[in-house]
DNA sequence: TTGTAGGCGTTATCAC
DNA sequence: GTGATAACGCCTACAA
């Protein structure tokens, strides 16, 4: 390239770095040559030399996860703006594969990670943190490891979720979590028992599970309550695909949502509002975490920043329409149930009732 | 790392890759130091000296778009099982960071990319993926471009969904689609046409639409045709997601669906049987378009694959619940509207008419 | 089995 | 203003 143009690499470097003002006669032969061998400057070489990628990564459990992927979305916006590059990594919710995304720090290959996982007691992965350095952890914590942090306000979402349902006249409230380790899952949960508390409710350990946050999670939690002499009339799901595989699991077992039980969820993944019955939620706002977390990382790549840094991310009550008062006779075996269960139903098979369409 | 294993970098290069066996005792002195200095092999200084990243690209629009998350979940399963890593970039539906992406493969950061654009007739697109090579283009077209590229069957697919609504005795079917120069957009409307067309019914352009792809064009187009004298009885939406905006606005209006009107999407986005009602589509693997994809690119990486492949995902109609006989009186505005269109109605509101939760 | 040296493309330093 | 040169960290002949 720099052959071509009959000028040294410097002169090259300096063009395409604005690095100082070439005379006009030079800058023409650089493009006219660039142009020529469509030359584009190698972003490796330029690491190697610089020791910094101008690239953040993200690294998330599934790309596919609707509020993971609205916070990818929203990150990668920022970054944007600001000069970075977003590098989106899967970890499919593999602690090694969260390692190895780390790493990739230590190898120059981005500079600073936004970091979700789902292993917060994993020693290996705070020691990786540690090591690594400019990592931001968001949504959820990893015990011992230093970085800044952006939680979502979970207890308050717990809280105000219950009392939604308790203001229905519900006393009978499930709560379906994740994995009971993880801090969205515990502090939820800590907002529904204080809600229940207040209203002197006692707490049921029957009523409380920890299927994990994916739909088929949520399908089998209904499976379990269902199989309760004193079912629940009422279902806190600490996430809005949980809710998804309730609101399925419900319809196949021929109950309604609302008429027949009600379901809160949590995060508002984006159509939350189309599901069937529009859903209720606590919204914790995906761009938000986005957002912001990037301008964590990017504050903490700048030297602005100190790793005790905790900032929440607020929530607020949706209501929609999967929350009415509960049923005279509490039992969902007296409510009216009018298709049977049917595992793997035919596919032209209504998963809905007909009595609910019309 | 090397001197403080007491050793040649190349006994340590060598030793990460395998390339030859070495004796336990240098082994053991190599383990030892890297575990002590936390060392990683630097990626960037790697990839400088063999000329390749090991790693793919993913371009497209937004990673928030359900079925995109979907094939880019399936595309990095793929990658990591092949050994490469791969790399998200959002594009915004932006041409100029499309092209940035691409040129991404110039600059050496990638290896090849998996392409997905909504601007097929970009002449300096064609023209970035013809000098940067080993691009596979994916579910849309770039015209002049040279490169493999994946398909759904589209017009199949139009077809499909239009036979579904005409079985259910509809003959008013109205296409909403996306922008009218892509194929997704337009073979999927010349398979509507196809299927009306052999059932004797005239081709009406008042019931044909192309506002784009999101929800919000799905309102924008129940709007228009909610303001025609005769209003179609089904709608066959070319995307998922713009079939839930058609629900929404549906509802707004008063309307249930699928007893006032019939809808049919495209895509099978995930939880679309958990809509209101459950969405009736016609489902394209983003499973296949993923991992097929990333075979490809690797398949034109290794030479194995000429410039001109080209492969199609197949389709299926997936029968669900949106989709009714039409009423006897065609006109909207005789179905029974339970509500009044509310713009911006009340939170506290329920959008669903109260008429449809019993 | 182990080490040496050159090169990958860029940037920064220091001359000219 | 411009150019030569030494890093950046790794890999791979080639040599010992």
């Amino acid at each position: 390239m720099a052959a071509a143009a009959q000028l040294s690499v410097t002169a090259v470097s300096r063009h395409f770095n604005n690095r100082i003002v070439l005379p006009a006669e030079t800058v023409a032969r650089i493009e006219a040559a660039a142009n020529d061998l469509g030359y584009r400057a190698n972003v490796t070489a330029r690491r190697l030399s610089l020791g910094s990628s101008e690239s953040l990564g993200l690294v998330l459990s599934d790309i596919a996860y609707p509020f993971f992927s609205a916070i990818a979305s929203a990150a990668e916006s920022e970054c944007a703006r600001l000069g970075y590059s977003l590098l989106i990594f899967n970890s499919r919710n593999i602690a090694g594969n969260e390692i190895a995304h780390l790493r990739r720090i230590e190898s120059a290959q981005v500079d600073g990670i936004l970091f979700m996982t789902n292993h917060p007691g994993s020693a290996e992965i705070a020691e990786t943190i540690n090591r690594a350095r400019n990592i931001v952890l968001l949504d959820e914590d990893v015990r011992t490891a230093e970085a800044p942090r952006l939680y979502a306000r979970n207890h308050k979402g717990g809280v105000l979720a219950t009392r939604h349902l308790l203001a229905a006249g519900h006393r009978r409230i499930a709560y379906i979590g994740g994995d009971q380790s993880l801090i969205s899952s515990s502090e939820r949960m800590a907002g529904y028992r204080e809600a229940l508390n207040a209203e002197g409710i006692d707490f049921d350990p029957a009523l409380v599970l920890f299927p994990g946050y994916q739909a088929i999670d949520g399908e089998a939690a209904f499976a379990a309550l269902d199989r309760l002499k004193n079912p629940p009339t009422a279902i806190f799901a600490a996430a809005d695909v949980v809710a998804l595989g309730l609101i399925r699991a419900a319809r196949r077992a021929g109950l309604s949502v609302p008429q027949d039980l009600s379901i809160v969820g949590f995060d508002d993944i984006p159509n939350a509002d189309v599901i069937g019955p529009p859903l209720s939620t606590v919204r914790q706002s995906a761009e938000t975490f986005g957002v912001r977390g990037v301008q964590l990382l990017v504050g903490l790549l700048m030297g602005e920043l100190t790793e005790e840094v905790v900032e929440y991310v607020d929530v607020e009550l949706i209501e929609r329409s999967s929350v009415a008062p509960p049923r005279l006779r509490h039992h969902w075996r007296t409510a009216s149930r009018k298709a049977p269960s049917e595992p793997k139903a035919a596919p032209k098979t209504n998963q809905i009732p007909k009595g609910k369409r019309q």
